[in-house]
RNA sequence: GGGCGAGUGGCCUAGACUGGAUAUGGCAGCAGCCUCCUAAGCUGCAGGUCCGGGGUUCGAAUCCCCGCUCGCCCGCCA
């Protein structure tokens, strides 16, 4: 477990102020909120106790400053406006956030270790075509969240569910085996294995529409796929497999790799999608209509149209929602906690799903993280239509812009380390760009934001890390100082302070699933760093180069943690 | 028609769950800063009916209600 700075002055103050309310009979647990760092580091507001104590809000706050005397932890105590301010001690909180960084390294601000497992599916695109930058943002998110969640300790495991069940995939296996290939254009020009057959799908998709006898080939392939006919379900899987390769490589090349793939015909083939049918058909929510069954989910608060979840066809085959249920039952068994990634069209299928899981007297379920889509200037992404923009276009432009820069900068660099350092900053600036974003909101992708290299940007705080490193090589070895009277600066103590919240971010990000306050928190860091850089000499300057040396290596060390929770390297130069 | 989510300067965005002091940053714009540790940087200026209207409250971007706009869903598809 490792040092969070500020801890102990929010216990102190939890502390005395729980005392100074008691002492005027108030009972209750103290709230203090964190206002602006100009104001105060910790503030009490006095408001709601005007009622209970029938006093004044500055009365209040006069009283409790008169009761409450400096300590060695908090060097100030005064009331303002109706609150009761807090001033942390600077130089304990200098010395106490440095030491732990220094000494903590690479883990200061993780949790603690813990036992709870972790299964955080995410992905899952549909293997039909190379993905694009609108399904992408599930990836990143997904991979940023397992990131965050193993910085606080705990052991997380990341799946993708491959759908190769269904028409899509059968088609697009159909497309595979029959379609000339003089009548498919390729996504581009690139010997991508999922760039060549995605051709094949959206041309089978055009014959599926025109052709008669095209229907009916790819009903029979689909009616033998439900029957279970091995062959035809190991040809399908054959080729979602290599469509998957291609996926892999995209995904690889923006630094996601997931540790499991399961396969979602695995749960046709050992029967645990039947067990399911079977134990719904028992329960008093199921009826029959025609030979399809369905729950009735009115009393789940399920209502109208979407009450009736229809788990078998009339045939008796199974449906996504039914084989989704036999996953997670797997799951239930190999983990405490699942997390899911899901676009937000899932919702419903979902909701679906828990209800469902309950009326098998399921204890547990999934919890799941739900994030927007993101389109296009021109509109929704699709594969089908071909109104996309893949990932893999978009990693390359981003590598190709970052090239350009670092060779501006660096001509002293081989060719070779221009091109390292350029695919670190444009998968920076790519994941950066979207994970920066709250989940929910919907996004338009525009090439001019996701290739953005500064400001609020990968490259921006993986820039701030670099500089730290120059100056780190440069002065070569030197002794830490901790010394606070030699790190008097406004600009030094405004990037301690900055520093020591690092722990209480990561908190925040993993055990509340908001990763989007990482890149939030990596800016501010960098930015508090630049600041410093530009102010502060640290290289001759005396006396106080070596807490200052101490005090770059600290920003590097957070900077280093942060860039890792977001899954973007840290160069050394650039 | 019903359900879910979002709406914050020209553009993007934090804050909302847990109401509290002058609403956070960035991009674009304007004006400055490289004899000094990488200017992907720094400083300053300008820019706001927090979608609209009611309500609750000492206090609302935040909570409640009504409406508007956008996205998604409402298949025996996946």
């Amino acid at each position: 477990m490792s040092t969070d700075p500020y801890e102990p002055f929010r216990q102190e103050v939890r502390n005395i102020l729980g005392e100074a309310l008691r002492s005027m009979g108030v009972e209750q647990k103290v709230e203090f909120e964190t206002p602006d760092p100009n104001i105060a580091d910790m503030a009490f507001p006095c408001f709601p106790l005007a009622k209970v104590l029938r006093k004044a809000p500055k009365a209040i706050a006069d009283e409790l400053a008169a009761k409450i005397a400096p300590s060695a932890l908090l060097e100030r105590v005064w009331a303002e406006n109706g609150y009761l301010n807090f001033k942390v001690n600077g130089d304990h909180l200098v010395k106490d956030t440095l030491g732990a960084i220094i000494s903590e390294k690479r883990d200061y601000g993780a949790g603690e270790p813990k036992s709870c497992r972790v299964l955080l599916e995410h992905t899952s695109v549909n293997p039909t075509g190379p993905i694009h930058v609108g399904r992408a943002r599930n990836p990143l998110i997904g991979d940023t969240l397992a990131r965050c969640l193993r910085k606080n300790g705990y052991p997380v495991t990341t799946e993708y569910l491959v759908n190769d069940v269904g028409k899509q995939v059968v088609l697009l296996t159909w497309g595979v085996e029959h379609v000339p290939s003089s009548e498919v254009k390729p996504a581009s020009d690139r010997q991508k294995v999922d760039h060549q057959l995605v051709g094949y799908y959206q041309r089978a998709n055009e014959l599926l529409e025109s052709d008669p006898e095209v229907e009916k080939q790819v009903a029979e392939m689909l009616r033998a796929f439900e029957n279970g006919d091995p062959l035809v379900i190991e040809k399908v899987r054959a080729t979602t497999e290599r469509m998957l390769d291609g996926i892999k490589e995209s995904l690889t090349r923006i630094g996601v790799v997931l540790d499991q793939y399961t396969w979602e015909s695995q749960f046709i083939l050992n029967g645990e999608a039947r067990q399911v049918v079977e134990r719904l058909k028992l329960s008093p929510y199921a009826h029959e209509e025609e030979g399809a069954w369905y729950l009735d989910l009115s009393t789940f608060g399920i209502h109208g149209r979407e009450q009736n979840f229809f788990f078998t066809r009339s045939d008796g085959t199974t449906l996504y929602t039914t084989r989704d249920m036999a996953y997670h039952l797997d799951k239930f068994k190999r983990s405490d906690l699942m997390i899911n990634v899901l676009g937000e069209d899932q919702k419903l299928g979902q909701a679906h799903l828990l209800a469902a899981l309950k009326i098998l007297c399921e204890e547990k379920a999934p919890e799941c993280v739900y994030y927007s889509f993101v389109s296009l200037p021109e509109g929704r992404m699709s594969t089908r239509k071909n109104v996309v923009v893949y990932l893999d276009d978009l990693i390359d432009e981003a590598e190709d812009r970052a090239f350009e820069e670092v060779r501006k900068r660096r001509v002293d660099l081989s060719e070779e380390k221009m091109r390292q350092i350029s695919r670190e900053i444009g998968r920076g600036a790519i994941r950066f760009n979207i994970v920066r974003v709250q989940a929910e909101k919907q996004l338009t992708f525009r090439w001019e934001e996701a290739l953005n290299f500064e400001g609020n940007s990968a490259p921006f705080v993986q820039y701030a890390h670099a500089r730290c490193c120059s100056i780190l090589r440069k002065a070569g070895e030197f002794t830490h100082s901790f010394d606070p009277r030699l790190l008097n600066e406004p600009y030094e103590r405004r990037l301690i302070r900055v520093l020591a919240q690092y722990p209480a971010t990561v908190r925040d990000c993993g055990e509340r699933r908001r990763i989007h306050l990482m890149p939030v928190y990596a800016h501010e860091v960098a930015s508090a760093l630049n600041q410093f850089y530009a102010y502060v000499p640290v290289l001759r300057s005396g006396e106080h180069q070596n807490a200052r040396l101490t005090l770059v290596e600290a920003a590097m060390w957070v900077l280093r943690g942060s860039l890792d929770c977001l899954g973007l390297a840290a160069p050394e130069e650039m």
